[in-house]
DNA sequence: AAAATCATGGCAACCGTTTGCCAAACTTTG
DNA sequence: CAAAGTTTGGCAAACGGTTGCCATGATTTT
């Protein structure tokens, strides 16, 4: 059939191409493309033209080469398959797209330095990068803010803009929800210690606690995998609590599948809160009374505060940091506090 | 403090830097670097011993630029946030990573045209890609394939090196399970038309049905999300089967909460396979009985075929294909026959 | 009508790296 | 010891754009 001719990657178009096509210079139809204003109508739309004849598409790599803009924006996660991070993939890759850029998917692995490393050899080839939930400590952080335009989310540093998605205030809720429902004793499964949201969150419930004249206690740290769920609900079995709220709902989910082969009734016999309401937390068993996250909108703020720190206009006003709330989402994992607290069930 | 000497983005370092503190030409400095053969071992370790010095990272446009070479790999998914997916980021991440490239996210909204396009105006910035069930026709599939290097998962396009995820196989498992459990009468749920595996997956069911001499119809089609799951169950439950094998998790997830909604016992009164075992299908209520695919591993796989063809030596034998297996997991989705199998309760 | 301004296009340098080719120095071989 | 071969390093030309600067001609201002 197709044997023989087979165009065997051939020489892509470039604006030399046009130039000669068109009877102008390079230099004139790299204007005529980028920077209308800079040619007259007529020969703009005569390499316009041209280019779409040929079907000219810029490459990339020398454009970046020259101009020190690559057209693309990195995205680094702890860990790509912890579902809290799919509503930040979705939502940052939306903006991107909308805004002209490239994602660039870097897990980290969880290590700081990790973070550190991948961002400064990567640092030439991008435009900037967003931080999830940084592992990172606050000097290398700053430094490497000095490098590249980075915004951070969930995380407070000094100079960095960031996004925050504000589940404190959130705990807030949860604690009055589980204190509505006569629940007195409510402890705190700690993720990890290095994390700062955990220990945003954790004060949060302190003081929210607090509020009501009674004191918290935590568990863990654990890692915030459904893995250490076994663990965590079985500290949390053994301080009597009535009622828990978990660092993420991974965790949760994990406890709650714990519970259920203890044959501990959720709620009736412990309540549970998650943090994020990720992908699952509906329909695992029981559903998990959350604070639901704007997460995807996390994605598309954090990608607009970066954009906007590209974009050459001046008299820009730049936002320093993004706020958004967060909202208890009441399921069945939550209800009364047992009438009578009493020992826990056997495995 | 730091006020006044902030560094600026600083100038990076290049090879011209190493080259003039070790007193050789940036042409030694390259092949010093990148192929050890052809330089001295004392000046090798001297070119080497200033990089290191220096702190110098290479620019990968200008490399890619000269060599032709990018380092990036696209990973082009119909929907990000799709959890059959969450694997294949990772396996692929993982991979890529080894090898020393980097991972390009690219979300087509489940558009061939889509695909094509992107994948059309990134081919400079990419040495390869990979496509997860691509959703474009065979023709322009091969076409962009004489492009750029590519591998397609869960797909069967003539010259085009796949991964495929051996589902149908499985099917024929889930089949003899429900049988085993006295189901007779059971239906597909179908996914979206223009998916390949959708369709291997039908064949495969009516193939297996046929084998005890039944026949099976199927319902559909439906997009592949969790949203579709009520419509999809409403319509098996027309049907007046026992049993149902759905096209995917996403999809039987859905239908597991409608069903619920509805007062219909699973697997009391329907039985439920999924297909994929994604994040969810074990802790979702009831857990869900499915075809567990390795889809990290399918992953892994496709970047290995595909970094074996970009490796220039020769003498290679590449694979034109990598079947990977899948098994049945019983969860607790599926069960014996209603005794009397009798009409549908109400909502 | 001369001077100043403006719009438009071309020239050429540059971004940082790779690589084909050549030259010098050194090593082997006959 | 000369001829041939082998290392080893340098020169310079790409790769495909962007951009500062200049020249030309047209337009406006005084």
């Amino acid at each position: 059939m197709d044997r023989g001719n087979r165009p065997a990657r051939l020489r892509p178009v470039t604006i030399t191409d046009i130039a000669t096509r068109t009877g102008v210079a390079p230099s004139t139809v790299s204007r005529a493309l980028n920077n209308p204003g800079r040619v007259s109508a007529a020969t703009r739309e005569r390499v316009a033209a041209a280019a779409r004849e040929l079907n000219y598409v810029p490459n990339s790599q020398a454009r970046a080469l020259s101009s020190g803009r690559t057209g693309t924006i990195a995205l680094l996660v702890s860990d790509v398959t912890n579902p809290f991070y799919f509503g930040l993939i979705r939502g940052t890759q939306q903006q991107l797209k909308a805004g002209g850029y490239a994602q660039l998917l870097i897990d980290t692995e969880d290590s700081g330095e990790h973070e550190a490393e991948m961002l400064h050899k990567m640092r030439q080839s991008l435009d900037g990068a967003i931080l999830a939930a940084p592992r990172l400590s606050e000097r290398p952080l700053s430094r490497l803010a000095g490098e590249i335009p980075l915004v951070v989310i969930n995380r407070h540093v000094r100079g960095v803009p960031r996004v925050m998605i504000d589940t404190p205030a959130g705990i807030g809720q949860a604690v009055e929800h589980l204190v509505s429902l006569g629940h007195r004793d409510i402890v705190y499964v700690s993720g990890p210690e290095r994390s700062w949201s955990n220990e945003a969150r954790w004060h949060a419930m302190r003081a929210a606690v607090e509020r009501h004249g009674r004191r918290t206690r935590r568990v863990g740290p654990f890692p915030p995998g459904r893995r250490s769920g076994s663990a965590a609900a079985d500290a949390v079995l053994n301080t009597g609590a009535t009622a828990c709220v978990v660092f993420n709902d991974l965790l949760a989910i994990g406890m709650l599948t714990r519970l259920r082969e203890r044959g501990v009734a959720v709620p009736a016999d412990l309540s549970v809160v998650g943090c994020d309401d990720i992908f699952g937390a509906d329909f695992c068993n029981p559903p998990l009374t959350t604070l639901a996250a704007p997460i995807e909108e996390a994605g598309r703020a954090a990608v607009a505060m970066l954009l906007a720190r590209l974009d050459q206009r001046p008299a820009r006003v730049l936002r320093r940091a993004v706020v958004l709330p967060t909202h208890l989402t009441v399921r069945e994992s939550t209800g009364p506090v047992p009438s009578r607290a009493g020992t826990v069930p056997g495995p």
